[in-house]
RNA sequence: GGAGGCAUAGCUCAGCCGGUAGAGCGCUCGCCUCACACGCGAGAGGUCACAGAUUCGAGUUCUGUUGUCUCCACCA
């Protein structure tokens, strides 16, 4: 911190400095230490592809916070960083940028030469996101750094697979799946997102065969797929059709003749109760196929153009393929009737084209039996999620999950370990490059070309970084890890995966907490997409308000699990709260004489005050910190800065160290010094850089390394030598004076410059005597003098001498400033007052004449109750005889 | 069709062992009070969606209703 304070905090000074200093000293090393407990963070890895956005910042910031925090506690804390190779999305970019740049595509290039650039792209793009991450203020280790295609983590990949391939886990086999046409590779279900699109229902009529003018009338969405049509299925039950079942009709335009079938699939309300089967372009269709034999006949190829042999229709894409058969239709007079209809339609969640479902030779990872040991942990509670709800939604997709395709005709990604061998076709699988067929030792062998899903390797991520399949020190130390945070959005993706890998690679859950946030959304509750042009950059608003300000904005105001609206106001609002901190530590260092902050032995009310606030806050945010309520934790010592630290104690302080007495001075010193170097602490997870900057500056306490960074210091501890209740609800009372009297010259539009002689009719003299200092600076008194007696005894004769006076509920306080009292409002106001405490009082006499309440509610509860009833009779005596002189 | 979220101040949202309804922004009034106008002080503003149930006591727990959003499934 430099010697000449700005008034104003500028973040951007600051951060990077800090940042710097923190990785030069080594500050987040996750170190291997016996005497302590690990605590381990599962990075979501960011895509190498991109550009940090406001999801990555959440992630980022909420691991941070935890991270942070556990550090601070004294674990062995470890979060390993890296980066995703994330297969289509940096295959599509690097594709889109040599179309873009040098006019060549990948097949140009050759595969060998295209991953070169893959590699160069992802060596630029890496880095980047590191920065962005350390501009986040993000305290992984990042000597750890791991990238999914790593040597390491490949191998673990080749193990993986050959294992779950020697266990019959993964075979090869020709199904209907997902295929997105633009990107060119099959997908797994999880990659599709079904929207909702306007469509037509189309009726065409198939003739009988052999049975002239007699017909069939199927409905479709999708009367492309015609061409592959191998049957027409009907309901068993459905009358209307019983007299046609086993006989053929004859496919329009195509000629060829297809049995009418009866299954139960068909619904007879719907359409027309016909179904044409298109077996290798529908699954359901398929499904039916296989129950009755009959034939696949595929008619789209891979960039989903029609086929070969479909004379003028081969080569024509899907859509246009569909004007052209609907025109053929109606001439020809098979068309019955178009409906409109609105459907359902598959597409790729990366290109956002409609996905065509096809049959394909493609590795599958058959699901059931790693499901049941997944499934397992987390009904157990091994695993947990947090919320808790997000278990139900993952052991729904877990219990329904269907066999995973993993194989993708992509170049960019872990290239699928198996070979096929020219002369027996049989498959070797193996983790090194075999030389000869396991089966008949051919070396005429060939690997797949396809690589595998990027989810597949991601699913390794928790033990595959820390050296597995071997068992590294770092693996039997730090793994199980602990806490994996990550959007809901991700849950089937990654956070299924994960955990099935890990149960059924190392026997144990990857973690036992799942902590799950919602998504961000723009200010009108959008998601932001750059479609839409609507995503807020993070790096933008950490440069204009500060990463600390960013980060508290998105782990405030929030609760876990729920999306969040992100408004730059809100930035604008933490970035003050960061100014406001800054004032105060000036302020503080500004009189500061002492170069240590022990605690005095004499300390002052305030002091107890401030103090017993500080201890019961402590445990309050730690637990809050440890049951993942961040944000929760965060508006606590937000609150206690603000309102305690800086709107009552700094000022309640003035007093002393701008007064004579060097002694009272140094102890007002000492205890701003600690209370501001506690709550820098606690404050430290949420916005790290800022309290590391100030607290360096600060003197330290004597059991606290000089030459060390906050961000290594203890978490505070709450201390039983530093709790006063008494004192607390003491300063209290002075406090709620200060503010009636504020209140009652606010009303009176009295000026703060105008001071007035203040007279205090108190029991609690000696509470108010020590609150004299805080009266005349605060309530702007002239003068205080304390009246030992029972409040009640004089006021009509003060309110005679034409005094105003304020009521509280330990005092009455008297300000000769009735020449500025309007009577009609004084009146109004008293008898608005008389009316809501009256009306408060009753409803708690009748609690407590209840004896349901008195006999079974707690103790202390009653007690409490008594308390506030009879302080209320009190004041409200006092305002009614205030009402009765008012006339 | 199945599952879940949300409904609290003008707006956006907190409020997680049931015990006097909160914040930020906005609004009104007064203040450049020697840390801070990115500030200080004082206010206005709420039938906690609706109906029941449990309880001495419900914004908070349970059931149902309505509205709204999301995810999953996929009737061509």
């Amino acid at each position: 911190m430099k010697k000449e304070l700005p008034k104003i905090y500028e973040p951007q000074e600051v951060e990077g400095r800090v940042y710097e200093a923190w990785e030069k000293n080594g500050c987040f090393k996750g170190v291997r230490d016996p005497d302590k407990r690990p605590f381990t963070i599962v990075m979501p890895p960011p895509n190498v592809t991109g550009q940090l956005h406001m999801g990555h910042a959440m992630d980022c910031t909420l691991q941070d916070i935890l991270i942070r925090f556990k550090r601070m506690q004294g674990y062995a804390a470890l979060w390993v960083p890296g980066a995703d190779h994330a297969g289509i999305a940096t295959q599509a970019k690097v594709e889109e940028s040599l179309r873009e740049n040098e006019g060549l595509s990948r097949y140009d290039l050759g595969r060998e030469k295209f991953l070169e650039r893959v590699w160069d792209w992802k060596n630029k793009y890496g880095a980047r996101i590191v920065e962005q991450q350390k501009k986040m203020g993000v305290s992984c280790d990042w000597d750890r750094a791991r990238f999914t295609m790593d040597e390491g983590l490949s191998k673990a990949v080749r193990h993986v697979f050959v294992s779950l391939y020697d266990k019959g886990l993964i075979y090869k086999g020709s199904r209907i799946i997902n295929w997105c046409p633009h990107c060119v590779t099959a997908l797994s279900d999880v990659e599709v997102e079904y929207q909702d699109k306007p469509g037509s229902l189309w009726h065409i009529r198939y003739p009988i065969q052999g049975e002239a003018d007699k017909y069939v009338v199927v409905a479709t969405t999708r009367p492309e797929t015609m061409l592959g049509d191998t049957g027409v299925a009907v309901n068993p039950a459905d009358g209307r059709y019983a007299g046609i079942i086993g006989k053929t009709c004859i496919l329009p335009l195509v000629g060829r003749e297809i049995p009418i079938v009866a299954d139960e699939y068909v619904d007879l309300g719907f359409g027309t109760g016909c179904v044409k089967m298109t077996p290798a372009h529908d699954p359901n269709d398929f499904e039916v196929g296989l129950r009755h034999s009959l034939e696949t006949i595929r008619v789209l190829d891979d960039h989903g153009r029609v086929a070969q042999g479909y004379g003028k229709y081969s080569g024509m894409d899907r859509y246009e393929a569909r004007k052209a058969i609907v025109a053929d239709l109606e001439e020809g007079g098979w068309l019955v009737k178009v409906e409109p209809h609105q459907h359902n339609v598959g597409t790729c969640s990366r290109c956002h084209h409609d996905v065509e479902p096809l049959i394909s030779a493609q590795w599958f990872v058959k699901m059931q039996p790693l499901a049941k040991e997944a499934l397992r942990v987390v009904r157990e509670g091994e695993t947990k999620f947090v919320p808790e709800r997000f278990s139900k939604t993952y052991a729904n997709w877990m219990e329904n999950v269907r066999d995973w395709c993993i194989s993708r005709q992509l170049w960019w990604g872990h290239r699928i370990p198996a070979w096929t061998c020219e002369d027996c076709g049989k498959i070797t699988v193996s983790e090194t490059d075999p030389s000869n067929c396991r089966h008949c030792g051919s070396a005429r062998i060939k690997q797949e070309d396809d690589v595998l899903d990027t989810w597949f390797s991601s699913a390794l991520w928790p033990f595959s970084t820390l050296g597995w399949p071997e068992n590294t020190e770092d693996l039997q130390y730090f793994y199980p890890t602990d806490v994996l945070v990550t959007g809901y959005d991700i849950i089937f993706f990654w956070v299924a995966r994960m955990i099935f890998s890990a149960c059924e690679h190392t026997g144990r859950p990857p973690f036992h907490t799942v902590f799950i946030h919602g998504l961000i959304r723009d200010d009108k509750g959008r998601k932001m997409s750059k479609s839409l042009g609507n995503g807020i950059d993070p790096l933008e608003m950490a440069e204009q308000f500060g990463a600390d300000a960013l980060r508290f904005n998105l782990v405030t105001g929030n609760s876990p699990g729920n999306d969040m609206r992100f408004y730059t106001e809100r930035c604008e609002a933490m970035r003050n709260f960061a100014n406001k901190i800054w004032n105060a530590s000036r302020f503080v260092l500004m009189n500061l004489t002492i170069d240590s902050c022990a605690l005095p032995e004499q300390l002052e009310l305030e002091d107890k005050w401030i103090l017993s606030k500080l201890n019961s806050l402590i445990p309050e945010v730690t637990d809050n910190m440890e049951r993942y309520e961040l944000g929760v934790a965060a508006q606590k010592v937000y609150d206690f800065i603000w309102d305690s630290y800086c709107d009552w104690y700094i000022e309640m302080t003035k007093a002393r160290l701008q007064g004579d007495a060097p002694a009272a001075k140094e102890r007002a010193q000492q205890v701003l010094c600690y209370v501001l170097s506690e709550t820098l602490k606690l404050l430290h997870p949420f916005m790290p850089f800022i309290t590391e900057e100030i607290w360096q500056a600060l003197p330290r306490r004597p059991e606290e390394d000089r030459e060390a960074f906050l961000m290594l210091q203890r978490w505070p501890q709450q201390n039983g030598r530093l709790s006063f209740p008494q004192e607390e609800r003491a300063m209290e009372l002075v406090m709620e004076a200060i503010s009636a009297v504020r209140a009652r010259r606010a009303e009176m539009n009295v000026p703060p410059s105008k001071k007035a002689r203040l007279t205090v009719a108190t029991l609690e003299t000696e509470v108010f005597a020590a609150g004299i200092p805080f009266l005349k600076r605060l309530a702007h008194a002239s003068e205080v003098t304390i009246e030992g007696v029972s409040a009640a005894a004089d006021s009509e004769q003060a309110a005679q001498e034409g005094m105003v006076e304020v009521i509280t509920h330990a005092a009455r306080l008297f300000l000769p400033l009735a020449e500025l009292v309007d009577l009609d409002k004084e009146r109004e106001r008293v008898q608005k007052q008389l009316k809501k405490d009256r009306a408060e009082l009753e409803k708690l006499d009748t609690k407590l004449n209840n004896p349901g309440f008195v006999n079974k509610a707690p103790a202390h509860v009653v007690q409490a109750e008594r308390e506030r009833a009879e302080k209320l009779r009190a004041l409200l005596e006092q305002l009614e005889q205030s009402a009765a002189a008012l006339g």
